[in-house]
DNA sequence: AGCACGCCGACT
DNA sequence: GTCGGCGTGCTC
């Protein structure tokens, strides 16, 4: 008997329950919180499946988690809590994106909560909200004061209510969070909280024949009844005219929208209303995805011998190499073989995702591939609602999407069988992101999905990084060039005017040259159009006073505000701060308070008083901020009764203009010059990129002005040149002697207080270890950035270079966290703030 | 992050 | 005397 027991014990020991999982939570906390699995849930809790957990002090808070890892040894410090609800039957998050969740918090230096948080659309993340509840067990009402008792009057009406709910209910300037906590305390109500799903698939209404009418003669019947009553046989009339079910009875099944038949003229509706009240007609609900069916026209695409070539040698490349860099020169038709490549891939059976800028997602591009792939591509952007998000998500999951074309965080898309992915204008800096954590670089998170699965990367632009175009010098990355312009059209001729000389001469218009501005005249006059560039937002970005060199500035950020002349205010462009424009200067008292310097605003407004005949448009962060204005801005440019666009770094991607025949840049001088060593290959990235715009039509060369005050600089030579390798060769020297990026890795670390000294010994004591421990050569600072102090706190940057390799990067990085970590648990620092950025750029 | 707990100023 | 300010510490 006592053997049998123990029998009967041990097998149901040895048996693999697991109790406990170990869960990621939203959570900035740098690791995984261990809860106890009950008994039922046991058998279907899978890992990657989301859940719902009590958290913190008292019932405080609920939280979606993601289940990491499941297990059955109890955690010794602690009491382990019990999973209150498991959302997912099965796996919402699959191995590779733990996988890449786990690898991102380690490398990005960050907190694997903060990854799941900017990898889940927020529609899969779950929301919950207090509700208030009357205790069935309350029978004290001689307890509560007036107010209370209204309240709980107004309780016992409803199941439960939320605390707004019962703000509108109380009425005005009753204070509902007060009462009901005094209520809580009485033991009168319960408070709960009501977890519910943010995805809200969409719904449509739709009708359909009672299905007693789907035989034949039934539905004669039917018709000869509703004889007398015209209206309502019309209706069906209608029906059947879109359901032709006396051929097939079969579609009845399907229905018909509702708003289709009624078609919006109230008299039908109010008949259908009876019909279906006298169950001639039924209703019932279907799921509508987001996005309609566009199926696929298939339209040819047709290569050219130059981009079939590229498009061969890529591939041939890919056979020994996993990462191929394709650098063609803009205008130059990379569009189509990235789509020969991924109809390649897709016909292999794989998925594919497809990389793009932020901004150039939202042009042309999108529409272009939608006429290849029709519905099996789906579009994952950030402008998109969350719901449109989760519904791109579950596509890649049901495999309805094989394809994905998207921003940054696509890469977070649960793929499991990627077999390409493209990273176009891999040069763009807006791929790492900046500010919440995880600060990660899509390129690179990329390259690490695709080694994970044994996919193929294909990076591709006109004007690569120097980090990947020295890959590729290595051997490393394959790369194939692709030079000749599509269809034969020249590369635009670009010219350098001279402003010092222009200055001498005074033959200025204000900020445009007489070079620049005659040029304007003529493309106008030729009804041909242009785009003006000008890396700076605002009407003016200095307002001084003439007499006593007083200059409005930010009372929160060390930084100029910038005159915005159309809402008539000074701009913070770091916090936001908004001020009004001083009529005398508020130091000396002086009038001569004048605006220095221009902006976007400032251009547009002088073009309208030098061509007043002519439409401009101005498209920066200012003109764009609602939601569809970008593709307003373009559309109204692409159909051409717009003269002059005139933008910021906005217009330097993706668009795709028949017309543009001019581009003027202003301000060359600002980029080339900007403190920083990556300043030269991004002022050539982005004056090159500009100037593709011009000329991308064949059989007519575009013009480019640049207005600088020394056209001898040789950075501006090798951009009339189109020297791309030639500013690589000098680049990289100057890299390689200054020992920067590609030649090591770059951690930026940023400490934050709001007192300057408090931040200043934080900043001084971590470089002061780590250089103790790395070396002199390897730190950089503590050092004040360009901008010093932003929302009343004061910055200071330590930069830590690290060999690429014969150094263990990881053991860096543990050890940086360890110093950080030291310093935040000192009694004197320890509000500061410290950042890692890895890679920073 | 967000929430509770705790210790000091201006109010009935 | 208290209400509430935000510094500090913790969350399985």
């Amino acid at each position: 008997m006592e053997n049998q027991l123990n029998t009967l014990f041990s097998s149901f020991e040895s048996e693999e329950i697991t109790f406990f999982a170990d869960l990621i939570l939203p959570i900035p906390v740098p690791k995984l919180f261990t809860y106890r699995v009950p008994r039922g849930m046991a058998d279907m809790l899978k890992i990657g499946a989301r859940v719902i957990v009590p958290f913190g002090k008292k019932n405080s808070r609920v939280l979606t988690a993601v289940v990491a890892k499941l297990h059955n040894s109890p955690p010794t410090a602690y009491q382990a809590r019990y999973i209150s609800e498991v959302l997912d039957e099965y796996p919402l998050v699959t191995g590779y994106q733990l996988e890449l969740f786990r690898w991102m918090a380690e490398y990005y230096m960050c907190c694997i909560g903060d990854v799941m948080n900017v990898a889940l659309p927020s529609g899969l993340k779950i929301s919950s909200q207090s509700k208030v509840q009357v205790n069935p067990d309350f029978d004290y009402p001689e307890l509560l004061t007036e107010f209370e008792g209204v309240l709980l009057t107004e309780l016992k009406k409803h199941p439960a209510l939320s605390y707004e709910e019962l703000g509108r209910l109380a009425g005005e300037g009753t204070n509902v969070p007060a009462l009901i906590k005094s209520l809580v305390g009485k033991k009168a109500v319960i408070v709960f909280e009501e977890v519910r799903e943010k995805y809200i698939p969409k719904m449509i209404r739709k009708v359909r024949l009672h299905p007693n009418y789907e035989e034949k003669e039934q539905l004669l019947v039917l018709l000869q009844r509703l004889e007398k009553l015209p209206k309502q046989q019309e209706v069906v009339m209608r029906y059947l005219s879109y359901v032709p079910m006396q051929r097939n009875p079969d579609l009845n099944q399907k229905g018909l929208d509702k708003a289709i038949l009624n078609q919006d003229d109230e008299l039908s509706q109010s008949s259908l209303t009876t019909l279906i009240k006298n169950q001639v007609f039924e209703t019932f609900e279907v799921i509508q995805p987001r996005f309609s069916d566009n199926a696929a026209p298939q339209v040819e695409i047709k290569l050219t011998d130059a981009q079939r070539a590229a498009s061969t040698q890529i591939m041939t490349q890919f056979e020994s190499q996993n990462i191929v860099l394709l650098h063609g020169i803009t205008g130059s038709g990379k569009t189509e073989v990235y789509i020969e490549l991924i109809q390649q891939a897709l016909d292999s059976g794989s998925q594919v995702l497809y990389l793009l800028p932020e901004i150039a997602l939202t042009t042309q591009i999108v529409v272009r591939l939608q006429r290849v792939f029709g519905d099996n591509m789906g579009i994952y952007h950030s402008k998109f609602s969350d719901n449109e998000r989760v519904e791109v998500w579950k596509g890649v999951v049901s495999g309805q999407y094989q394809f994905v074309v998207g921003v940054r965080s696509a890469v977070f898309l649960p793929f499991d069988n990627l077999g390409l992915i493209i990273v176009d204008e891999e040069h763009e800096t807006s791929y790492k992101q900046h500010d919440p954590a995880p600060r990660y670089h899509a390129r690179d998170v990329a390259i690490m999905l695709a080694h994970w699965q044994q996919a193929k990367v294909l990076l591709g632009s006109a004007t690569p990084s120097l980090e990947t175009y020295f890959q590729a010098k290595q051997g490393r990355y394959g790369l194939v060039e692709l030079f000749q312009r599509f269809g034969d059209a020249t590369l635009p001729n670009i010219l350098l005017v001279n402003l010092q000389q222009e200055k001498r001469q005074k033959t200025m218009k204000n900020e445009f040259s007489s070079a620049l501005h005659a040029a304007l005249e003529a493309n106008i006059e030729r009804k041909e159009q242009s785009i003006l560039f000008q890396n700076r937002r605002g009407y003016s970005p200095y307002m001084q006073c003439e007499d006593c060199d007083w200059t409005a500035e930010c009372p929160n950020c060390a930084v100029s505000l910038t005159y915005h002349q159309r809402d008539a205010e000074l701009r913070c462009h770091y916090c936001g701060h908004k001020d009004q424009v001083p009529r005398t200067c508020p130091t000396c008292g002086s009038t001569k308070v004048r605006t220095i310097g221009f902006g976007t605003e400032k251009l547009e407004d002088q073009l309208q008083i030098f061509f007043p005949e002519s439409k401009v448009l101005r498209m920066d962060l200012d003109t764009t901020r609602a939601k569809n204005a970008y593709q307003q801005i373009i559309q109204e440019f692409e159909t051409g009764q717009v003269d002059i666009l005139v933008g910021t770094q906005m217009i330097t991607k993706g668009l795709d203009f028949d017309n543009v025949s001019l581009v003027g840049i202003f301000d060359a001088d600002r980029l080339i010059h900007f403190p920083d060593f990556r300043a030269t290959e991004r002022a050539f990235q982005m004056i090159t990129q500009v100037s593709g715009r011009a000329g991308r039509r064949a059989g007519r060369q575009g013009t480019v002005l640049i207005q600088t005050q020394n056209p001898q600089q040789p950075i501006l030579q090798k951009v009339i040149q189109n020297d791309y390798k030639g500013l690589y060769e000098e680049e990289i020297q100057e890299r390689q002697d200054f020992n920067y990026p590609p030649f090591c890795r770059l951690i930026k670390l940023t400490v934050r207080h709001t007192d300057k000294i408090t931040s200043h010994r934080a900043a001084e004591r971590l470089a002061a270890e780590l250089t103790d421990a790395l070396g002199s050569s390897r730190i950089l600072g503590p050092e004040e950035p360009l901008v010093e102090r932003i929302r009343n706190q004061f910055l200071f940057d330590i930069l830590i270079k690290i060999e690429r390799d014969k150094v263990n990067i990881k053991a860096v990085k543990a050890y940086i966290q360890d110093r950080i970590n030291d310093i935040l648990t000192d009694k004197g620092l320890r509000q500061v703030s410290i950042v890692a950025d890895v890679d920073c750029l």
